[in-house]
DNA sequence: TATGAATGAGGATTCATTCAT
DNA sequence: CATGAATGAATCCTCATTCAT
């Protein structure tokens, strides 16, 4: 019994460790693009060595990965607290996903990266195929709530890649500033809300 | 008149010289990811010396946004010579663009590039929003078309978005054919075409 | 007595984590070149702890030294056992001094490495040199019995460089099979006994 | 005719780089395993940067190598230039190895090293194995002329075996002075060059 | 005494940019 | 104006060793 609870305890701080690192990182890829964040400067902000990053991690892409894979569970988490109640969900959900991505500015660049050319392992393929999957349920469960039942597939596919688009699109707005952008990117999830909520198939 | 005419030519063989700049670029985005694009490389593939390539752009980043503005210029000119007598310009227009991005990939990557972090200068910045506004009026006029007078312009956006949005989410999806995501794309592409040819709102 | 009897045990589990702490070293060593062993895979072998080899061993170049030292132990055995009835005794030597090599190949590597740079201590090179001391003698008394009573030491010399001098040259020729390589390094063995043996100086 | 003038001084210019380089990496290479030789130090010892290296040679194995060739080369010619009316040419040819040996550390050190392991490239391994053919003919050369007609390879390769073996095991014996060690190499030479002169396989 | 996470100097290599020719 | 060799800061990652538990 003393054993599990040593072995838990080193388990804890292995674990908070972690999560030094992870949100070191999530720091940083707030300030800039997550590709030109360094091992170094991760280990500055975590407040520890270079070598520990590889105590956790294999390499710079293993962790990039985590982070990605730690927001999608906070993303999930954040849907399946929606309070169901609202007489819009497919609007909320917009809304949420948008606000979401706007602090997050590293999980849909990090989408964008390990979608295309990303050198993950064999596991971390199937891990990022898997979150991207849970949350495509998320999405269709809303559309099907508005009525469409054919294609909801395809409709909520639709519908995730506009909501990204905005991102990409309006995120950092040269010129602009935060606070017009968030107002601006969240009047475009709602318009975008609308007209799939509005979709009717003929 | 004999030196203009002599420097009309000097004139002519420096544009020739940047197009064959521009046009090597584009080879190379074509085959990876702009970012791992080296001067060294797109030299080699020029035929022509580094430094020369120094000679026509400031830097990478300057050769880079004019990639981008040429590529903007393309894609105008393919939407001006649209033919007008389609009943149904607004899925016209996504299917166009949708093609254009994914034969450019490179376009939408330098989007989100510039658009987050892309160091440009005040006057790179100034043309990249000039040439997205001439985009969007294009968008926005056929937006127009399909009876929305009020909101045009912010539905053009939201219509924008969602087309990058596609590309970004499953221009490369791993593990599935070229033809697959082509065929995928296209049809996302029509989808949200027709939810915004059919969105009247309240 | 007892405590006696503790110290003893004491001793034994020492000495046999030693040997544990070796034989994993001497394992990997088998696989390849003993310079790219780290200390993390030869505690993985063992199946202890990095800290534990170092409360074994100051460092690495006394563990490696230790391994070879136990292995000049292990030869110096295998000479002293070999039947001593042969007709042929420097030949019989040369064949077993070449097979050792090639089952230790570790054994010439760090014999090289230990001679040309090897930071040795005072104690490590002392102790070196006195099996190395060992290991001449029973050549030496090999030559001397092919008839050889002047200059046998220097003669000794001579034919062990020689033996060495085959493994650096042909141990792992590459393009060669195993096989083609044991039997051509044992026909130079030989050859090299025979040569030693028909020798008579002026 | 200007631009063939042009071309050569650029060449030997590049040529005369190359040298430098090379020799900076000789010189290192006398001090210490060239094993642990750096590339930052190759360059502080040629005054020149890290890069440039890169620009004659792919990697450090590839200067590794290029070294290697050229001593070969060096010996090589000082083989073709001994004095041919010698009575003892095979005797000759075991100091002049030797002495080769003793002034270049680096070239059986890498012998040792490309043989066993060395990452070589294709074309690499083939310069390797050429050079080193070039070589034993020399050896086997010097060998029939002592009269062994049959076999001569054979014995080539064991004396060559043998002069290699005399530096791994004596050229840094420790606690011998610089000039013990030579003169102990040297007559270490000799004797293995009268044994092999002698043999007159049965 | 055993543990193994933390350390950080040091490794090879890359690449945008400069500048003498 | 074209050239391309030289530059060197910056990249990721390794690994012997230490030391608090």
């Amino acid at each position: 019994m003393t054993e599990n609870k040593l072995a838990a305890l080193k388990q804890q701080e292995r674990d908070a460790r972690r999560r030094l690192i992870l949100d070191a990182a999530r720091d940083l890829f707030a300030e800039k693009d997550f590709r030109s964040v360094t091992v170094r400067e991760i280990a500055r902000t975590a407040g520890i060595s270079i070598g520990t990053i590889y105590n956790y991690y294999e390499n710079l892409t293993e962790l990039f990965l985590d982070v990605f894979l730690k927001s999608a569970d906070d993303l999930l988490a954040r849907i399946d607290e929606m309070p169901g109640g609202g007489r819009q969900p497919l609007i909320e959900l917009c809304r949420l996903y948008i606000n979401f991505l706007q602090e997050n500015m590293a999980f849909y660049q990090m989408m964008g990266h390990f979608m295309i050319g990303g050198d993950l392992s064999e596991t971390g393929a199937k891990k990022l195929n898997q979150k991207m999957r849970a949350l495509m349920d998320r999405i269709e469960t809303a559309v099907q709530a508005t009525g469409h039942q054919p294609e909801s597939r395809l409709i909520a596919h639709a519908l995730f890649s506009a909501l990204n688009g905005i991102m990409i699109t309006y995120a950092r707005y040269p010129g602009r500033s935060a606070d017009d952008i968030t107002r601006h990117t969240r009047r475009l999830a709602e318009v975008i809300g609308d007209v799939f909520k509005s979709y009717a198939p003929a």
